[in-house]
DNA sequence: TCGCTATGGTCAACTGCGTTGGCATAAGAT
DNA sequence: ATCTTATGCCAACGCAGTTGACCATAGCGA
């Protein structure tokens, strides 16, 4: 068994499969990827990905140790997306609420893979980039190293948590989602005021406002804060 | 098969199983809760939990019409457990504060079955409770509808999103965590400053400042939010 | 007290999962 | 042309959720 995975630059005999596809590291990512959108956060599943492209699944073990591994890469991938083409304006409020939507947009643009990768640790290439990037935007706009860790810690984690939370809602089984609907339907627009009645009053409202997400709003309140922190250090030395 | 599940009030015949125990939805729920904090996020199985109730893996299907449903219970249980014995103090602030506090901590204090369970709407009695709570905080604070009903999304989706952050963490396989920490050890911690300076600098201290929650810092500025907004009320009429 | 019936527990089996060890073969070096 | 070995394939293992058929018995009406 392939306790050695060799890394993709590597390799040097590309043998093609069965069906005369060719694999690689990123084409199978991009295949998982796309499996993850048409089935579902748990339908990604090395039988699958082998029929999808065209080669066995115990193949993909010679690309990555497990189904884990390949999560990993799956969510550096999206990390990767949301940095591209992205540099530095210089405003650090712009920058950062940038970073922040891209991340959360990658994300969520991705949730059924999202729900997989937010909570995790890649340690890969676009992961660090990322993470210099912020520490980056914060050291320069004049935090001192100390507020830096403590308001990177901030950010990444609203960013991570919201993009996980509004993912996870996204990315659920259809047959989980017809629930949570149908609970919606059936339960909450129909509660009697006699015992719910401040979910009654509210429950019209809900029904528009809990679709979008509350992260923009959160971000914005992030940002002031760190704007009162900047300007604190600004008049007191 | 059992496509009726009888709800658990509604059953007459307690039938021992083959060791002696009687099942109950909450005995279900609680060994549930026990194989979750024992084996992972994905160590509660219906092969495991008959084990551990001394009954066939099928008949859970006589209480719950899957593992879904019985997800859904489960977080149910949580919700139920984080309001139990409060009652509002009449300062807006205080009760909300807590309310936030102890969602978040009932989550976090069972992090393995929080991931499963946090993303969910189970529209079973202790959600409705906990919401119907959040409003009548919101609206006897002064709030008007509209603005309640936003504050209620912010206010539950950034608790609900902490917590499915945090306890995502908290509830790593032990291989994935293993893993993550390897990654900490043998990739940020050794980064060097040629190519990534700024993780460079702060990585000392980030090993100390990423092992706590952001939640409470970031509550208490959503709290900030809603004061200010209630004073643009008063001041304003 | 007796029997009927529906509840609720059990058994065996199906499909699909991740993963592994052994094997075959073609790519690339010589 | 030949050799090595990287890389793909096959068969199998154990475990998952779920289901249908079966059976024991609790609790009811007589």
């Amino acid at each position: 068994m392939p306790k050695i995975v060799v890394p993709d630059e590597k390799r040097r005999r590309r043998r093609p499969t069965r069906g005369g596809t060719i694999l690689t590291e990123t084409l199978i990512v991009e295949t998982a990827l796309r499996l993850l959108r048409e089935h579902g956060s748990t339908g990604l599943t090395a039988r699958r990905l082998g029929l999808a492209l065209d080669c066995d699944p115990s193949t993909l073990y010679r690309y990555f140790r497990g189904m884990d591994e390949l999560t990993l890469a799956i969510g550096d991938t999206l990390i990767g997306q949301a940095l591209r083409g992205w540099s530095p304006s210089g405003d650090w409020r712009h920058d950062l609420g940038t970073l922040g939507r891209r991340i959360h947009g990658a994300y969520v643009s991705h949730p059924q893979a999202a729900v997989l990768t937010t909570a995790r640790v890649t340690g890969r290439a676009n992961e660090l980039a990322a993470d210099e990037a912020v520490l980056s935007v914060l050291r320069h706009a004049g935090l001192p190293v100390r507020e830096a860790a403590a308001v990177y810690h901030a950010f990444i984690d609203q960013t991570l948590a919201f993009a996980a939370l509004d993912a996870a809602s996204l990315a659920l089984p259809n047959a989980a989602l017809r629930a949570d609907e149908e609970i919606w339907r059936s339960t909450y627009a129909r509660l009697p005021s006699a015992t719910h009645p401040h979910i009654a009053e509210v429950a019209p409202l809900l029904a528009t406002e809990m679709v979008a997400s509350a992260y923009p709003g959160a971000l914005e309140l992030l940002l002031d804060g760190i704007a009162a922190r900047l300007d604190g250090l600004a008049t007191r030395g």
